[in-house]
DNA sequence: GATGAATGAGCCTTCATTCAT
DNA sequence: TATGAATGAAGGCTCATTCAT
């Protein structure tokens, strides 16, 4: 048995610090409380977190590197597709990376929950933020390829490309956010796909 | 006459309650800090408003209540072109209605910014999603008035509802969060009328 | 009556704070225990000072600025006796100044104390040295002046000079932190000032 | 073979602990840190040394006997001259000694410098003050001795001596906590030892 | 009616030492 | 015997709210 008292202890650290910050936030989830979840003294619980943030991070940095990884692959894919002239398969390719995100993320339930929920506090409250900031830096390189390959679409200006893609991924988040079940959330996305491969055709003129 | 100094020191508070709360955020805004930069003490305070609860929602209320009206207002005249059959007309209003909303939202964009980005630990949290459930009751609504007049469409799961009019509102709202000039703000929900109106469209089969 | 509730309080934090500060040092005395002492809880405290170094600072700045005071008057009178050639007044100065300071100190004998004693882990802890430094500047102009009006003198070297001032007021200082009384001090310093002007008179040869 | 695992680890935790303690001073090092700088756990440290106290006498213990043994012999040669009368012989013997002392002082510079500037919250505190007292001893001897061979001299009041006494080794002492070379100490205390023979002539009028 | 000093519970964090394994 | 996880008490500090003046 690879758990040792130690991980045993980490392990319901973990776990209680989960749970209260899910359940409080992580300003208002206080270290004794999490402590004595974890059955515990406060004074033990430092052995194994640097100190508060960094058992958020512990919580929530594994899901967001999972994301990460998924993403930077999709974007491969797309790019292929792109380049290849493809731009019909790329609509295809999004609708299914939507899919693998949600299952991922329902994956890793828990972390996106605290990620997207209860992270006021810490250096995470922007994630959303930060998954649009990615997404926009693909979309521009996207109008590059475009325009490279003189293929005519209509430009949109930056703030509109950040107001979509924000609203793109504020709805993938909602399904975390209000707790759908791993089956309706797909369903969704997929409706999803539907209805902002529509949008851009139209915005962007292709 | 309408400002003796009660009013006055209400106002000033208001004031400085306003700024340290955009500031910092609803619990991380200090109530003595207020006091101070209101120019008054904390005892005085509970005077004006029974806790820093009151002085949030005193700043944020009427905001929400503007809205409401405006809301209210433009839901009438949608259901009226709905009952007399020019669907056509609907997406329009939708478009107007849009940059009523934008030009409410940035005449009181502190109110908004506080709704939106500092009412953690505050019963607003979830103002989008309040906003978001009217939308839904309304759209529930326009379901059943089409389905009375025997017009086909395809009806769409509620969570996919949801999910859609968050992101419409998400978008709204991100005006706001990223302070936007109102210019720019006006433009980009107009690529978002058509943009969602396409996407509707699509997904219900009008 | 000048004294407000908020003053008594000021100022039984005070007193408190310089006991319990005697008593064990700066770091080991702790606030809650200052605070029982004056009658008040730990968060009353903040309101009279920023923070526990803060009321060692406000315990002892004072008495600082005081020395100072003393220093600059007696520094200006030493030079001007050597400007004007009286070498024999500056040693006669020498003694009557120390007993200013012994007086001084005595008159703030607490303080001194505090200083002294007491200012482990303050940004006091160096009081002494920082004496000795003033005193080193003033030891070095005055090389400077008896070389421009042509008198010779031996030279000692930077450390000598340092140690050796440093002995100095570490004798001074000697008094406070060995609670001599007052007369005992006056007493002692008489004969500090013979025995070191006769030390000078040798290692400098004049 | 007289280094057993045992020993090598003892040597370690000593040097980890002379380290922190220097850096950081007695109570700000803490013991984890130490440990993890001799590459043990904190369990073992206890099969080594009582407590934290007793690893800084362990590294203390040691010079403060050797200056004792140093200074048993000085104290002898010095009785002998001035049992046998040549007083003179003894400011030379003086000088002398303070070479002596400061070479064993630099060869456990470490020690002395933990004595001096990192004892506090330790019984070591004072010893500077320790030192004084044992020389303090042996200048009333000396005084006895004089008297009994009817030699006229000022007595000067025990305050003086003390202040005197302290002062003298405050300088000795300076050379370590300020960190001079070796050979500017020796050169200094050549200068004080110059300083206080004629300090001490002067005052007791011998 | 206004003041503002005081409350008091709470927060995160530290650390020498112990003791089950 | 050595380990190192855990203890537990303490530390400095914050803040919405109360209440004697």
């Amino acid at each position: 048995m690879s758990s040792s008292t130690y991980e045993l202890t980490h392990e319901k650290i973990i776990e209680s610090g989960k749970r209260l910050f899910i359940e409080k936030g992580y300003e208002r989830a206080n270290l004794r409380e999490i402590c004595k979840g974890a059955g515990i003294t406060t004074g033990a619980f430092y052995r194994h977190f640097k100190d508060k943030e960094s058992l958020f991070s512990a919580l929530v940095e594994p899901a967001i590197q999972g994301l990460r990884e998924k993403y930077s692959i999709a974007e491969d894919k797309c790019f292929d597709y792109i380049l290849e002239g493809s731009l019909e398969k790329v609509w295809n390719v999004s609708a299914e990376v939507l899919q693998e995100f949600i299952n991922y993320m329902f994956d890793h339930f828990d972390c996106f929950k605290l990620l997207l929920q209860c992270s006021d506090g810490t250096k995470y409250v922007n994630f959303t933020d930060w998954m649009v900031e990615e997404e926009i830096k693909d979309t521009l390189k996207m109008y590059d390829i475009l325009e490279e390959k003189g293929i005519e679409f209509n430009r949109i200006s930056m703030k509109e490309i950040h107001m979509i893609v924000h609203s793109y991924y504020s709805c993938v988040f909602e399904t975390v956010l209000h707790d759908y079940k791993r089956e309706e959330a797909l369903q969704c996305v997929n409706t999803l796909a539907t209805f902002f491969s529509e949008g851009w055709r139209k915005i962007i003129g292709l």
